[in-house]
DNA sequence: GATTAATTTAAACGGTCGTTTAAATCATAC
DNA sequence: GTATGATTTAAACGACCGTTTAAATTAATC
């Protein structure tokens, strides 16, 4: 075992159990256990329990958000104007559902665990979302060209609500199929990105309630 | 202070700080020092944590999934056939928007605590669903009469993706506003209950993305 | 093979946790 | 006012927490 090592397989553990318990209720002893890897060494690699936290999700999100950039550079080179808005909402929501149903890249816990991170305490989300800072301003730029009918509210709320729904199949891995007999099935993952893509799109086109004031 | 004082103002102390800083991360004794309460009174009282869990959710549950089903009955006793779509999304989702801006009533602090529900740890959240059983059955064969469209799966699905996107006004408190230079406001309601019901109605009503074999 | 640095390990620290106990206080009816 | 039951209280229990320390082990360099 070389270094780099104990220092993924602490990751690896941590998303998993963070994942699975929620942050707040996993101990370092239970990621050390299941690692598995002596107590201390997470101290030595990552040097706080915080830190650990920090590093679990900027692995992921680095390469998740590029994606997330590099599918949208390539609609706004294909297209003649603004792409359509399902080229935009598919290079936001693709890359998130193929990555946590990843196994192979090990992302599989890890988007349910973005699922979570709103529910965190403190000011992890605040934190964590600014690594999103970029593609946020990047997607909302691109809605609002393909868009021009929306208030700058009415946009970024939309947009939100995208995040919210995305999240379902995201986080409702093991409710969502008890609940409805096996129907719905989160695995089935480019089927439901693009039963997302067709609900999105016709959600975001929609008149604004109010008449649309730009 | 007769009994009910110190219980009730043990649920509410629980309620808020379960909100603020998930269930997890939330001790008996920061319960009991802001209630005001002494700390073996939650024993007294509940019995264990996890009653005490359970009651802080079974209070604003039933009340608020009464005014769900009396809003639809009152829609589908008004319609000619099915209700239009934005009735049913909103008997949906106002409640739980008022709700969580009703100050009066208590539950400002609630329905952020139901947003986190799905990240919380165990079967608390398959548990606390299962009080969702009859208006889950009642909405969705609303929505079904209202869009035939749609085959079973795509219908469910919508219905998460509704649940999901309703989640972030009432989760996103405090991240939302600050990501958007207050520009979203979530104490908005009545305007938010209106955004989020055209931007619904609009994705539940599209085509299916496969041409929606029924 | 000795020296040095990197990594892992066992043990302990003080602190907080949920829970329990038993005594003290309160309200109520007689 | 006294007896009775309901409620509140202070104190303690063992368990687990994140973190630190210092020694043991491993890997790399000369």
């Amino acid at each position: 075992m070389n270094q780099t090592d104990t220092h993924n397989r602490l990751l690896d553990a941590a998303e998993h159990l963070f994942a699975e318990h929620g942050i707040a209720a996993t101990s370092l002893r239970a990621i050390a256990s299941e690692a598995p890897a002596n107590l201390a060494s997470i101290h030595y690699h990552f040097g706080s329990r915080e830190a650990l936290v920090e590093a679990v999700f900027a692995r992921r999100l680095e390469p998740l958000n590029r994606e997330r950039r590099r599918l949208l550079d390539r609609e706004e080179a294909a297209a003649d104007g603004p792409p359509p808005v399902e080229a935009i909402v598919n290079a936001f929501v693709a890359p998130a559902m193929r990555l946590a149903h990843d196994s192979g890249g090990g992302g599989e816990h890890f988007m349910c665990l973005m699922g979570r991170l709103y529910s965190e305490p403190g000011d992890l989300a605040y934190k964590i979302t600014e690594q999103f800072e970029e593609v946020f301003l990047r997607f909302t730029a691109a809605l609002s060209r393909s868009l021009p009918h929306l208030s700058r509210a009415d946009l970024l709320w939309r947009f939100f609500f995208m995040v919210g729904s995305m999240s379902m199949p995201l986080m409702g891995r093991h409710v969502i199929p008890r609940r409805t007999d096996g129907l719905c099935d989160p695995s089935d993952v480019e089927n439901n990105i693009k039963r997302l893509v067709a609900f999105l799109a016709a959600g975001l086109r929609a008149a604004a309630h109010n008449g649309g004031a730009p």
